[in-house]
RNA sequence: UCCCCAGUAGCUCAGUUGGCAGAGCAGGUGACUGUUAAUCACCGGGUCGCAUGUUCGAGUCAUGCCUGGGGAGCCA
């Protein structure tokens, strides 16, 4: 209907005259000269309009179109060394699709927080947002291509359950039908350990929502989590899992888009270049040891809090494993250290720079009996949990899995503040608009 | 749930001891043939978050509320 080139394909049609259709991003104006930054989605290119070369109609309104005017320009494409794209487009004619309605509320300059949230529409359009949610693509993609290529199958999780899945998270209900309170998943991976006795190697890819009353940089009430599951795979096996799969998503990553981090989000890409396996790999109680001497108060089986977990994680230049875990610290279904009952064999994957941890996982309990004591000492009612308990009754086998969350693996990535930018829409305590 | 901070023009902010409501940017009009957040000249733009109180007088002081931000706990 509107045949047109894109902008990321531009050097394909040098001294060739085209269309591109997008919206107007700027414009700079020196006489009889305008210059109108045309952004169409795959990227920016400037447009020069020379007073000789179009009517003076034409000539007056490109100097008077409002920023994120939708139009189509038309012009031959030449080779400019003065332009960061390496191109620009001489202007023969344009036609304006819609101007807006009224000023487009982003401007070029410094805005604050609050109003970029209320603003999260809009905010999409500025080029560095527009790389973050590319990033974000990128991510999982190579999530995806990482666990397809190694012969896991994709099992979709529920997103309503009927309990909690671990017992101790705040939920979201929701009410359902005569069969009353439903809640919104917090994790899929008891689904995914059924499926793991049906097809070996599964994940689940989809949204996790947390009630929690959290207000930190780091946290959203609804985010998106990759998990998981393998049968026959022991702890160490899942370890060995978690740092391919880690160090694959940023070199993917890292690979595609390095001049974006680099030159729109500023990050220092040398950091991510060395996120290589082998990650080390410290036990909590060696961590412990660790932050105690570091000067930090703590003794063994406390929580590892957020600036414990940093001087563990500064320690060193890659993401630390951080395995074995006070039992008591950790959810009913991970197995406990045959040579050591105290730990229970699950690990947490520390990202460098203060980012904190972007995957938890571990071995789960296969002993049907231990795991029918597990429950009942977590106080979890039985019933619910009685088809879990299938998964030891027939044919039980030895397993693991873990969990990443995709936002603050985005984060980590684009080296950002927080984690509301690194997806679209976020949903917050104090945020659920636009 | 708890602790800390902020709310003044469309945006980012300044506002002295309590004494006429300000700047930059954005917007409008115009000048300029190479601008990169262009520059220059001129113009319009206000429920100082809301309420109550103190005072001759409150953007400024006090109390309460609302909204947002940061952090703690919990987690990915």
């Amino acid at each position: 209907m509107y045949p047109s080139v894109y902008v990321d394909q531009i050097a394909a049609h040098e001294g060739k005259e085209v269309t591109l259709h997008g919206w107007l991003h700027g414009r700079r104006s020196s006489g009889k000269l305008h210059f109108l930054q045309v952004r169409d989605g795959t990227g920016t290119i400037q447009c020069v309009v020379f007073k000789g070369n179009v009517s003076p109609e034409v000539f007056h309104e490109a100097d008077h179109l409002p920023q994120e005017t939708s139009l189509s320009v038309t012009g031959t494409v030449k080779k400019d060394t003065r332009s960061p794209l390496g191109f620009e487009l001489d202007v023969r004619s344009l036609a304006v699709f819609a101007r807006p309605a009224r000023e487009f509320p982003i401007g070029h300059k410094e805005h604050g927080v609050a109003f970029l949230m209320e603003q999260r529409h809009n905010w999409l359009r500025s080029p560095r947002q527009q790389v973050i949610l590319r990033v974000r693509h990128s991510v999982v993609k190579a999530i995806r291509d990482f666990f397809d290529g190694r012969g896991f199958t994709l099992v979709d999780a529920p997103v309503f359950t009927p309990a909690a899945c671990e017992g101790t998270s705040t939920l979201f209900e929701v009410p359902y039908f005569d069969l009353g309170k439903a809640y919104l998943t917090q994790s899929g991976q008891l689904y995914m350990e059924a499926g793991a006795m049906a097809l070996g190697k599964v994940y689940c890819f989809g949204p996790t929502f947390r009630a929690e009353k959290s207000k930190t940089r780091r946290h959203l009430t609804e985010f998106w989590m990759v998990e998981p599951e393998v049968a026959y795979m022991d702890l160490d096996g899942d370890m060995e899992l978690m740092e391919q799969f880690v160090s694959h998503v940023v070199q993917t990553v890292l690979q595609k888009h390095e001049t974006e981090l680099r030159t729109v989000l500023e990050r220092d890409v040398e950091k991510l270049r060395k996120v290589v396996p082998p990650f080390p790999r410290i036990t909590y109680t060696e961590a412990v040891e660790v932050i105690q001497k570091a000067g930090h108060p703590m003794k063994w089986g406390d929580d590892i809090g957020g600036d414990e977990e940093t001087v563990v994680a500064s320690a060193y230049d890659r993401p630390v494993m951080v395995h074995r875990y006070p039992a008591e610290m950790k959810a009913f279904y991970f197995k406990k250290d045959p040579g050591d009952p105290k730990v229970a064999l699950g690990c947490d994957v520390l990202a460098p720079e203060g980012y904190g941890e972007i995957i938890g996982g571990g071995q789960r309990e296969d002993d049907l009996a231990v795991l029918e004591a597990a429950i009942a000492q977590h106080g979890l009612p039985r019933e619910a949990f009685e088809w879990y308990l299938d998964v030891r009754r027939y044919g039980s086998v030895p397993h693991a899995g873990f969990g990443m969350g995709v936002e603050r693996c985005v984060a980590w990535i684009c080296g950002l503040h927080h984690v509301r930018e690194t997806i679209p829409f976020p949903r917050m305590m104090e945020r659920i608009t636009p």
